[in-house]
RNA sequence: CGGGGCGUGGCGCAGUUGGUAGCGCACCUGGUUUGGGACCAGGGGGCCGCUGGUUCGAGUCCAGCCGCCCCGACCA
């Protein structure tokens, strides 16, 4: 991408009462811009990251059997009645409207009603289980308070993966491997070092459920850790009570603020008792299906990633969700100095990798260096007139160090132990 | 939903006792400049959140409403 074709600029200047770091970065970035408290727009930088954030996790929920699918945002209160969450004292969030004729609608703020209702269609046998079907789905939630940024918001895009089991152990069996990918979609997204899973309440069904906690002094949760067996345990259910069945008293916890990122749990029959979705097992016997769910937050991960990654110049995006890998900073506008660096621009976009190439020839080396610092990529690589002249590239990393001059010739090779 | 702060060009802000609405950034034109947010000259851009009231006259005073941020409560 050429910099100069991009519509969004970043900017000096700040409203002095936007405090968290997400929303002042990624507002000053041209990341996101803010509609109405709690409602933002992706744009087309932020939208890559976001991108990239959701096609990690797509990848996740493939590996374990995850089929993808786009249930709809308008729902119907008859959908909801069965189990009692139209009502508005037992579900608060609900956004509700109508249609020209006075039908009652509300935009959802969840999808275990209307995928449950929707199975009922597809699943008769034992032979039909088990399904496990997830989307990536705009959710819609009248918070009282919308707050920091792009973490606590009222739209926002979910991941909701919901698991249709034939028992219990099928649903524990499920349930692990849909806990180990949600380690592995942590890793890969950078956080796993300060990401912990988190026991919480479990409601009916089962005694725990499972939060995964990103460490981060920004956080609205109070987690309890205990590094040595790397256990966690929520603010809720934090009881000497508890703490036993672990062999553990509260003085081997630390307790630390932390950002949730993500929820598993076992919803057991809740929602297939509550509309009637059973099958036929090998006896002929009618059975409820059995149930769990599995979220994540792709906006609020964005938000948690800059909430932890950063220093006092801007963001410093982890390699897999960076919007570009490499930006290329050219200073001057010698034309030598743009043949050179559009050359390198066609070299590395060939070469696979995903470059920003600042080519505005109407700011200083200041302004672009400060540019590239806030915009966080991990890589990169001014090319100015002295450095041509020694066939080299200067090369810096975004989360520190001095740069270092690469000869022309070896760019590919250091950009593949750099980013792959 | 309770408490506090704040709404003035695209963005950030100033605006005194009520009397022609200003500054910085950004933008446009011309010129100089180029290794950590350059400089000079000229220029364009405003329902001062909304509605009503007081007044000869309101960005400024009064009332109501709307919106934004923060703290708290809430957060399957």
């Amino acid at each position: 991408m050429r910099q100069s074709k991009l519509f969004t600029k970043t900017s000096k200047t700040l409203p002095k009462d936007e405090v968290s770091v997400n929303s002042q970065l990624l507002l000053k970035s041209g990341f996101i811009d803010k509609e109405i408290a709690g409602v933002y727009s992706f744009l087309p930088m932020g939208y890559r990251v976001l991108d990239k954030i959701i096609n990690i996790i797509r990848e996740e929920m493939n590996a374990i059997d995850g089929q993808e699918i786009m249930l709809t945002a308008l729902q119907s209160p008859q959908t909801w009645e069965p189990t009692d969450r139209w009502d508005d004292s037992k579900m608060d969030v609900w956004f509700k409207t109508e249609l020209k004729n006075g039908s009652k609608l509300g935009l959802a703020p969840t999808h275990e009603e209307p995928l449950t209702k929707l199975m009922k269609k597809f699943i008769t046998s034992y032979k039909d289980l088990p399904v496990y079907a997830y989307q990536f789905q705009t959710k819609f939630r009248n918070e009282t308070r919308a707050k920091s940024g792009i973490l606590r918001t009222r739209e926002f895009i979910m991941k909701d993966l919901y698991s249709f089991c034939r028992n219990q152990q099928e649903l524990d069996e499920y349930y692990e491997k849909a806990k180990a990918a949600y380690v592995r979609i942590f890793e890969r997204l950078g956080l796993g070092d300060i990401t912990y899973v988190t026991y919480a309440s479990g409601g009916t069904f089962s005694k725990f459920s499972h939060e995964f906690q990103t460490l981060c002094e920004y956080g609205e949760d109070l987690i309890y850790i205990n590094e040595e067996k790397k256990i966690a345990i929520n603010r809720e259910i934090f009881e000497d009570e508890i703490l036993s069945e672990f062999g553990l008293t509260k003085a081997d916890f630390v307790e630390k603020k932390a950002i949730e990122v993500g929820n598993i749990f076992k919803l057991g029959t809740k929602f297939s008792d509550g509309l009637g979705l059973q099958y036929v097992d090998e006896n002929g016997e009618r059975k409820n299906v059995i149930m769990g769910s599995y979220g994540i937050g792709p906006g609020r991960v964005m938000g948690t990633i800059v909430e932890t990654h950063n220093d006092k110049n801007g963001i410093i995006w982890p390699k897999e969700v960076a919007p570009y890998q490499v930006h290329i900073v050219s200073l001057g506008k010698d034309e030598v100095v743009m043949q050179e660096s559009e050359k390198l621009y066609n070299q590395l976009n060939q070469a696979g990798y995903e470059v920003l190439w600042d080519d505005r020839t109407n700011l200083g080396p200041g302004a672009k260096f400060a540019d590239s610092d806030l915009i966080g990529c991990p890589i990169r690589i001014t090319v100015s007139g002295k450095n041509i002249e020694k066939s080299q590239y200067e090369v810096k990393r975004r989360i520190g160090g001095d740069a270092e001059f690469i000869p022309q010739n070896d760019i590919e090779a250091f950009l593949d132990n750099e980013l792959k």
